[in-house]
DNA sequence: TGATTGAGCAACCAAAAAGTTGCATTTAAT
DNA sequence: ATTAAATGCAACTTTTTGGTTGCTCAATCA
């Protein structure tokens, strides 16, 4: 395979897309999900600010964002930063893409019989 | 507005992405949801035969998948059929798209900003 | 008619998730 | 040296979720 790992094998597990998609399937995390996608790194104080819950819990949010691939933590100095990851968002995305895919295909080859039929 | 509501204001609650990815978020929905993407309509039996889970656990989670608005059903003699509903899927990859496009913008304008600083 | 099949409903249960509090630790500022 | 800021960690509580069982009801089929 390419230098450039398309697939995301060499990460240890396959792709779970359910465990993406249950990341995003929290209005707190895809709002912090949002908030990152600037590509603007921040500490879990900035990103606590706003929410109304305690820094801990925004701490949960982001280690679950965290484990699921969608961002990652480095810390600097007393804090730690997290920054967006486009790796796994972009499987989700193919993977939404594909079964769109799929029913447009469908949707297709019933019409075409639907003309059939009408002929 | 067009008569054709593309926005889904008509459908009541303004779209709520996390319930959408929430629903998505399990793998027993995913597979439901991927196994209705060919447009075939099934019934509750027919989806809980390949399932390692009663045939009510599935009925569950087809409900999580109603009301999330992925999925539809209709009822056809004793049985209740569902088919897949593709105007959810379009909002969540809306809004994927929307954050990888934000993503991107803002990976640019770092580019372009590296380019100037060597300048 | 009688049996069977597909499904709806309610109660219940265990495990996970979401959030809290309290305390310890490290780093930065005065 | 002290103090304050930013975080990590662990225990605990409350909801939610995923799943089950038992019963009932409606629609077929023999």
């Amino acid at each position: 395979m390419s230098k450039t790992e398309t697939r995301l094998s060499g990460a240890g597990k396959d792709p779970d897309f359910a465990e993406i998609f249950a990341a995003l399937g929290d209005p707190t995390r895809l709002a912090i999900f949002d908030r990152l996608s600037d590509g603007q790194a921040r500490s879990i104080a900035v990103l606590s600010d706003d929410a109304d819950m305690t820094r801990q819990a925004v701490t949960k949010h982001l280690h679950v964002l965290e484990t699921a691939g969608l961002v990652e933590s480095h810390k600097v100095g007393r804090e730690s930063r997290y920054v967006f990851c486009p790796d796994r968002l972009a499987l989700a995305r193919a993977w939404l893409e594909h079964v769109a895919g799929r029913w447009d295909f469908a949707l297709m080859r019933l019409k075409s019989f639907a003309e059939d039929d009408s002929r």
